[in-house]
DNA sequence: AGTGCTATTCGACTTTGGTCGTAGATGAAG
DNA sequence: CTTCATCTACGACCAAAGTCGAATAGCACT
């Protein structure tokens, strides 16, 4: 077993515990870490080969469903297990709907951690307990769509979103990435395009929509004058 | 038991079923109806007098929360009754913290809303089943600070917030009530100021916050530059 | 009538948002 | 080495968003 794990949490403490639980089923892997989503796919760039990431939901400055379309995108081969703090029924169901091969919640202890990572590992799609015979495929057809044009945004393109869906305006995005406002704002027009959106205004819905569930928000009708 | 009862729903079949219900253990009750947050308020001004309300939460164009928010501002003492599919503890403890005197959930029958009503007309507050001790008044700090800015809007500037949660622009939102673009401006600059947004997109999102849980999004730090 | 208060409306600005055309850098394919 | 595609970056330009002051109308209270 000579794996590359990448970790990737906001937490020191946490990625070197999730280390420890996955170290203790995996001898011999080599283990990558980032704190952040910007982080994760400058790591995943770096190590291409990687055979397996954890991934923490509650990203600061990014949505993690959002870098779980990204990934899917980019990265359709890569296992990803999500561990997250909330492991409510719905939440589960929306993670593996949106690709992951596993969940395990913040909750749980080391060897429940280490049997997944070993089952993931071995090629296996977990279905965790407490989620009776999620057949439904469901994840509704605009979910789906949803995910499929998040998944085409650039990293660059997906780190102005994550802060467009700050409420941030332009000037900040331009500064907290170190480019010229009218950069993003060229960002900002490929990623209306892209997402099918207005203005950013829509754009952060749909984001939002994809991040909870796709609540019955009619889409804008915009035939009116 | 001589009452005006006003019902709102988007779908007329739902209207008529619940009319059915309350008949059947009010009689002689006058109804109205509505089928938007909008209409709710026109309906309310052309009958103050109205004794109890029967809201759904999920009107489309506007969010159900944000209307009890509203309604507790403008109608303080009208007696609310929530109608929702979605009847997860959560949901309804908020709900209730937010000023409603009752919950039923759409999956129940006429006779447990006949009941409902009865004992809301009767001026009794309900807890519903299953919703042990809820004496916890939670519904954190936040969330009752952003309900208490929603309630301070007018009932022209709801209409207007409405419409911008479901992403459309100013020329749109003016040219549905009826006004010029600089009027939705300028009750757009009143929205942002009663809100504590600094532009229309953090709006939405504070929308938004009242409408599913207070998740953790974190407040835009705005001091930088 | 007269006095405050508030909701609603609007026009004239300034600021921000969004589009278009363009250009360098990188990497893959021929 | 070209050629093509993609990501990233920028400036100039027009459209939309947001601010400020001001006018009207209704309402409550004297």
């Amino acid at each position: 077993m000579n794996y590359q794990v990448l970790i990737v949490d906001d937490y020191p403490l946490y990625r070197l515990a999730l280390k420890g639980a996955v170290a203790a089923v995996c001898t011999n892997c080599e283990f990558f870490e980032a704190d952040s989503v910007a982080g994760l796919f400058d790591t995943l760039e770096q190590h291409p080969h990687t055979d397996l990431l954890l991934l923490d939901l509650n990203l600061p400055g990014a949505y993690g469903f959002c870098a779980l379309a990204q990934l899917r995108g980019s990265h359709p081969e890569l296992p990803v297990i999500v561990v997250s703090a909330i492991d409510d029924n719905r939440t589960v169901r929306q993670v593996l709907a949106f690709g992951a091969q596993g969940f395990v919640s913040k909750s749980a202890d080391a060897g429940t951690i280490g049997r997944n990572v070993q089952s993931v590992l071995r090629g296996e799609h977990l279905s965790p307990a407490g989620l009776g015979a999620n057949a439904e495929p469901e994840a509704d057809a605009a979910a789906l769509d949803l995910s499929q044009r998040m998944a085409q945004l650039t990293p660059q393109q997906f780190r102005v979103l994550g802060m467009l869906c700050a409420g941030r305006p332009n000037r900040q995005i331009a500064h907290e990435l170190q480019i010229t406002e009218a950069t993003a704002k060229a960002h900002m027009t490929v990623i209306l395009r892209k997402l099918g959106a207005a203005n950013r205004t829509q754009a952060v819905l749909l984001a939002g929509r994809l991040v909870r569930g796709s609540s019955d928000i009619k889409p804008v009708p915009d035939g009116i004058e």
